[in-house]
DNA sequence: AGAGTTCAAGAAAACGTTTTCTCAGGAGGC
DNA sequence: GCCTCCTGAGAAAACGTTTTCTTGAACTCT
C-alpha cells in the first residue's frame, strides 16, 4: 500500500509544472493540446486522482448536496429521495443523505456538519428547528430548500403542499357521497402536516354545515397499529356506534389500513357499513380489500421538483415551476349512500 | 458575510501559538489547564470551528462512514439504515447514505468517491460489482462490509442471511400442514437473494418427496403489482386450477399482497381455498385480511449488527457476534388441511 | 524591424490544519 | 551548585491543491 500519487507526481512524470496539471484538470483554458495529452497520459499511468480535500480546502466550496431528513423509515421519503438524487446528480452534484431521527440536537448537528463541509446546498426536512433558526442558517449563506414545511420569511424556498386543501377535498368527497358522521383519524399533532390536514377536514365539515358532526381522533403515532388501535377502542367503547359514524377519513394510508383491519375484525364490512379514505397512495393501497380511495402524491415528481428548486437556489436563479399536483384516486373503499352524488 | 475565523485567529486572540490551539482541540495532551481555558474562551468568542477539509487533508482520514445501497425505495432498507446509523453515530462517526440505483457504473463511481473522501469505512449493497472487484477494493485498504451478499474470499466481512434456509422453513411449514401443490412466486432472478430463496423452496419440496410438484413462477419485478399480475395470469390461463395449487409461497410480502388480491378477485378465499405465505413481515402484513404468515427479519437489529461489524472491520478487531435470527410469524393466511400438523 | 499584444506555462503564495522538531525553564538527583 | 531530565509551548514544515503573478516567446501591426 504505497502513497497515493499526487499532482506533483503527475507534473514530474509529464515534465511540466504543477500549475499546468491543475489547469488540465480544471478550467482547461489555455493549455496546449499536446501538453494536455502528455499530462493526461502521465496521470493515467500513475493512477492519479485529485484529492478532494485539498481542492475543497482551497476552493472553499464543494459540489455536494445534502439531504437531512427525519427518519428513513418514513415511507414516501424513499421515492422523494430518489427524485432529488436523479436531478442533482445529473447536474453534476454528489448527493448524500443523513437523518436526524427527530432530534433537534441532531438536526442542528447535521446541518452544522453540512455547513462545515461547505456543501453547495442542503435540503432539510425539519421538525425541531424554529422558523427563525432556519432563516438564520440560510442567512449565513447556505442555500437551503425546506421540504414539507412553510417557514415564515422563507416561503419561496419551501416546498410545501396544500395538505389542508387536499384533506378538505377528500373529506368533501365523502360528504358529497352522503356521509355526514365522518371520523377523522389524525397522526400525532406535533407535526404541522398533521395539523393542517386536520384543519382541512374541519373546514370541509364546516363548509357543508356539519360542524357539529366533527369527530377527530388523534392517534399515538401514525402507523397501521395506531389506526387499528384507535378504531378498535372506539368500537369497543361503543362511541363509534353511538355517534353513528359511516366513514373514516384518515390522514395517511397506514392509518387507513389499521382502521380497516379493526372494522373487519368487528364484523363490519367496507364500504357497505363504513367507508374509509386514506392519504398518500402507497403501493398497497391498490391491493387491499377493498382497495383504498386515497390522495396520490407523485413522490418521484416531487423529489425532482425539490431537486430543481435546490439547483435554482444554489444558482440564485428564479424558479417558477409549479408544484406537482395531487390527485384523488377513487377506489372501492367508499360507499355512495342515499342522496350521495359521485 | 465575513471570513470564517480560523485557527490562527484563535491563536492570536488567545495570545498563544497555533500549535497550542491545535493541541487543545485534539489530543489534549500536555497543555496547561489555564492555557487551554484561554484558548477555549477565545475560540468560543470568535466562533471558531475547525475546517474539516484542512484537517482531513493532513490526517489523510476521516470519521465518515458511508452506505451505498441500490435503491432507497427498497422498503426494509430504511430500518436497516437507521440501525446502522444509530450504532456508528454513537461511536462518533458521521454517517452518509447514497444510492447506485442498480447501475454498476454508479456503484463504482460512488465507491470511488467514498475512497477519495477517505471514508473510514463503507457498507455496500451491490448487485453490479463482481466478487473480485469487491475484494480488490478492500485490498486497496478501504474497510468494507458487504450486505446481502456472500462474496467469495471475503465471507467474514459479509453480512449475509440464510435465505435458502428460511424459505425452506416456511415452505416446509406449508408442507407439514398438508399442502403439496405449492406455487413459488419469485422476484427477478437476477438477484442472488431471490435465487437462494427459490433454491430453498425447491429443497423443501424435494426433501418431502414433492419434487414433481414444484411450480415456480418468476415475476417481473417484486412488488404488489408483480404478484398480482402473475397470479391473475395463472388463474386466467387455468393453470392454477389444473395444477391443483393449494398454496402460494411468496418471496416477499409485497408479492404476497398482490397474490392475495388476485385470488380474492377470482372469488377464492384465503386461506380456505388457497394459503399464502410472505417473507419480510412488513408492518401491513399484520393488518391485511387475512393477516399474513411470513418470515420476520428484525431489520433494526440487522442494521445494528452491520454497524457493529463495520466498526470491528475498521478497528481490525475480531467480530464474532451472531447474526440476528429470523422468525416465522404464524398468522391467518395458512389453512391446515387433511393430515396437516401445525 | 521594432513595439505592442497575446498567450501558454512556470514560480510561488495561499488555503487551514497537524505534527515534528526545537527550545527554554523548572524539577530533581547527586 | 551543577547536570540531567522532563514538560509545556513555539517555529516551521507538511498535506495537495488552486490561482495570482511573472515571464518569455510568438505573433500582429504599423
Amino acid at each position: 500500500m504505497q502513497k497515493k500519487p499526487n499532482l506533483l507526481d503527475v507534473a514530474e512524470k509529464a515534465g511540466v509544472s504543477p500549475a499546468t496539471v491543475s489547469r488540465v484538470f480544471n478550467n482547461n483554458s489555455k493549455v496546449n493540446e499536446q501538453m494536455r495529452q502528455k499530462v493526461l497520459k502521465a496521470a493515467n499511468e500513475i493512477g492519479y486522482k485529485t484529492n478532494i480535500y485539498a481542492k475543497a480546502l482551497i476552493e472553499g466550496k464543494t459540489n455536494f448536496i445534502g439531504l437531512l431528513l427525519t427518519r428513513f423509515e418514513i415511507r414516501h421519503y424513499s421515492s422523494i429521495i430518489s427524485g432529488i438524487e436523479s436531478v442533482v446528480s445529473k447536474a453534476g452534484y454528489r448527493f448524500f443523505v443523513t437523518s436526524s431521527r427527530y432530534s433537534k440536537e441532531k438536526e442542528m448537528e447535521k446541518i452544522n456538519l453540512f455547513e462545515d463541509l461547505n456543501f453547495a446546498g442542503i435540503v432539510i426536512i425539519s421538525v425541531g428547528l424554529s422558523d427563525e433558526e432556519i432563516v438564520d442558517i440560510s442567512r449565513k449563506g447556505m442555500p437551503i430548500v425546506v421540504f414539507d414545511r412553510n417557514v415564515k420569511g422563507y416561503q419561496d424556498k419551501c416546498v410545501y403542499f396544500d395538505y389542508h386543501g387536499y384533506q378538505k377535498d377528500i373529506t368533501s368527497l365523502l360528504i358529497r357521497n352522503g356521509h355526514e358522521r365522518i371520523l377523522h383519524l389524525s397522526g400525532t399533532t406535533e407535526l404541522q402536516v398533521y395539523r393542517e390536514k386536520c384543519n382541512g377536514y374541519e373546514a370541509a365539515m364546516e363548509e357543508h354545515g356539519l360542524a357539529d358532526d366533527k369527530t377527530v381522533r388523534v392517534c399515538k403515532g401514525a402507523g397501521n397499529d395506531s389506526g387499528y388501535e384507535a378504531v378498535r377502542q372506539l368500537l369497543e367503547s361503543g362511541e363509534f356506534v353511538s355517534k353513528g359514524i359511516t366513514a373514516i377519513n384518515c390522514q395517511n394510508d397506514q392509518l387507513a389500513f389499521g382502521a380497516m383491519c379493526a372494522l373487519k375484525e368487528a364484523g363490519l364490512s367496507i364500504p357497505e357499513d363504513v367507508s374509509v379514505t386514506g392519504f398518500g397512495d402507497v403501493p398497497e393501497a391498490a391491493y387491499t380489500t377493498p382497495s383504498l380511495t386515497t390522495v396520490r402524491f407523485n413522490h418521484s415528481a416531487i423529489g425532482k421538483y425539490i431537486g430543481k428548486k435546490m439547483l435554482s437556489v444554489i444558482k440564485k436563479e428564479p424558479f417558477d415551476e409549479v408544484v406537482p399536483p395531487f390527485e384523488i384516486i377513487g377506489r372501492n373503499s367508499i360507499k355512495y349512500i342515499n342522496g350521495g352524488v359521485q
